[in-house]
DNA sequence: CTATAATGACCACATCTGTAGTCAAAAGGT
DNA sequence: ACCTTTTGACTACAGATGTGGTCATTATAG
């Protein structure tokens, strides 16, 4: 059930998890500003991850819509567990330790974390 | 100067940031009880690792003794950036309430961030 | 209607990764 | 002094990945 999804892959998702439904051209479009691939590379992308069951299509005249059929909040989750197990020996409070060293929590972060830490204490 | 570890490289580096200095013949040892891998395998892994710079071999007899060229501290911090960039929009909380929901944080997590949070305020 | 543009199907290909085999030199047991 | 074992060097090879081309069909602009 653990469909591997490719940094490249991923690329493609995040535009569908933003956006779910749109054609092809739009997803080239989305993503010609930051990546800077041909159209061709996200159309194999996008065969590659409808194959691999992360895509859906529906047929919208002479072209497909995609739609994202795995869920992003589990995605992040597995990915964020995975982390922590590789490298972080399972442990959440390591991770933000280094998060916090590497590019600091702002004031922001910080007071939602505390939010979040009161809500988990009940 | 982002030297590429890929998954398999990354158990092999597990060991020696552990035990840095060891030959080969011990980091097979240690990962024959989580991989099964051959001995031939931790090999390859090993001069992949020795050619990206990842490790240095200094000569023990007629053997090699390997020690990481780079700092778990900074790999750490460049993974977990990586994810938040990727998958959480750059912010650190919105992981952190991932990982809660996905496995829980014990009390010991909870404590500890909370140390640490109180400790980024000053 | 006809040339052009958009779209999906299928194909290509170098590199990276996982996973190991072969070989030769050196070290050690007997 | 040999045979066996250990170790490193070199080689192999299938599958994944990044990157993109060709072709035929269909829609669309004149």
């Amino acid at each position: 059930m653990s469909l591997q999804i490719t940094p490249a892959e991923l690329e493609v998702m995040t535009v569908l998890w933003k956006r779910p439904g749109i054609g092809a051209s739009e997803i080239v479009d989305a993503l010609e500003r930051d990546q800077d691939w041909s159209p061709r590379t996200v159309k194999t992308l996008l065969s590659r991850l409808v194959e691999k069951g992360a895509l859906e299509t529906t047929a919208d005249g002479r072209r497909y819509l995609y739609r994202p059929l795995i869920d992003k909040r589990d995605y992040q989750k597995k990915e964020a567990g995975q982390l922590i197990d590789k490298l972080f020996g399972g442990r959440a409070a390591p991770l933000v330790a280094q998060l916090a060293d590497a590019r600091g929590l702002s004031e922001d972060d910080i007071e939602e974390l505390e939010a979040l830490l009161g809500r988990l204490k009940q």
